[in-house]
DNA sequence: GTGCTTGTTGGCCA
DNA sequence: GTGGCCAACAAGCA
């Protein structure tokens, strides 16, 4: 499930809670894949006792940093990324881990943050230093960035002018936090169908995808995770029927805009949604 | 049993 | 070297 918006809902979930307390124990399941390229042990060891200091989302990935009493010039950096399948949750201390729990931080406010993931494409990357590791401060500039302009995209659409738009919308180079959701759902309301190739659409559709790509990342990241310091109770809690989102998975589902039926298909090798009345191809 | 699934990566091929 | 496609990863669900 998780793209930008719902990263940022796990994250916030977890910050909230945990913000200046101190990690007294850490639970780990060693050997889940999702430690693929990092050593749980020394991870175990690096955060017990730490305090969380602050944490940030970006694209698909966020980070949590720790600070330890002992190391003062030298902070502890944990990467997540929520893969497919993948969940942030605050439980009670005493919380015991299942099957899919793969991390779980008991902090001194008796909490237990909990990291599960039953499909473990998700990934936990860890980093000690001062400065941010490679794996998070290489992540593309944000969407709601000034640096996402109308030429850059001008420019990566012209790039990859023979792949299906679907396919470009998903690349994370460019639209970072972009998942087969927010896709459809840019497509969508930009009017351009899922299959186009790229480089055929007119300046006017690029411009439309460009503003709808900004809109859809602003909105979705109010409306599933918030303002400021509020989170709502759940992630699809306030998402409105007029978004494409509450009818995509619908049998029989209808677009919102002009009440015609969806059409469902694979392209770019994900199930896309649209609306053939509105995305013409 | 079958056939899906909101993600990413590496290998193959043009 | 670049770009595009697809299988693989794994577990749950209908």
């Amino acid at each position: 499930m998780p793209e930008l918006a719902e990263v940022e809902f796990y994250r916030k979930r977890w910050h909230l809670a945990a913000r200046g307390e101190r990690i007294r124990h850490v639970d780990v399941h060693a050997q889940a894949r999702v430690f693929r390229g990092c050593d749980p042990a020394v991870l175990v060891r690096a955060l017990q006792g730490s305090t969380v200091e602050d944490s940030a989302a970006r694209a698909k990935q966020m980070v949590f940093r720790f600070r330890r009493p002992g190391l003062r010039s030298a902070d502890v950096w944990v990467g997540l990324h929520l893969g497919m399948s993948g969940e942030l949750t605050v439980a009670a201390g005493h919380h015991r881990a299942g099957p899919h729990d793969h991390v779980v931080l008991r902090t001194s406010g008796g909490k237990a943050l909990v990291f599960s993931d039953p499909r473990m494409f998700g990934r936990v990357q860890f980093h000690t230093g001062t400065a941010a590791p490679d794996w998070w401060s290489g992540i593309a500039p944000a969407i709601l960035s000034p640096d996402f302009t109308f030429a850059s995209v001008v420019d990566f659409l012209q790039r990859r002018r023979r792949a299906p738009i679907k396919a470009v919308l998903l690349m994370q180079e460019r639209f970072p936090g972009i998942g087969n959701w927010m896709a459809d759902e840019i497509l969508w309301r930009a009017a351009v169908h899922p299959a186009r190739a790229a480089g055929t659409l007119s300046p006017a559709e690029i411009r439309r995808l460009w503003k709808e790509t900004r809109h859809v990342a602003r909105s979705a990241l109010v409306t599933i995770a918030g303002r400021g310091d509020r989170l709502p109770r759940d992630l699809n809690v306030n998402i409105p029927r007029t978004w494409l989102f509450k009818h995509r998975w619908r049998k029989g589902g209808k677009c919102p805009l002009t009440g015609t039926p969806l059409a469902h298909a694979t392209i770019g090798g994900r199930t896309t949604c649209w609306s053939p009345a509105r995305q013409q191809e």
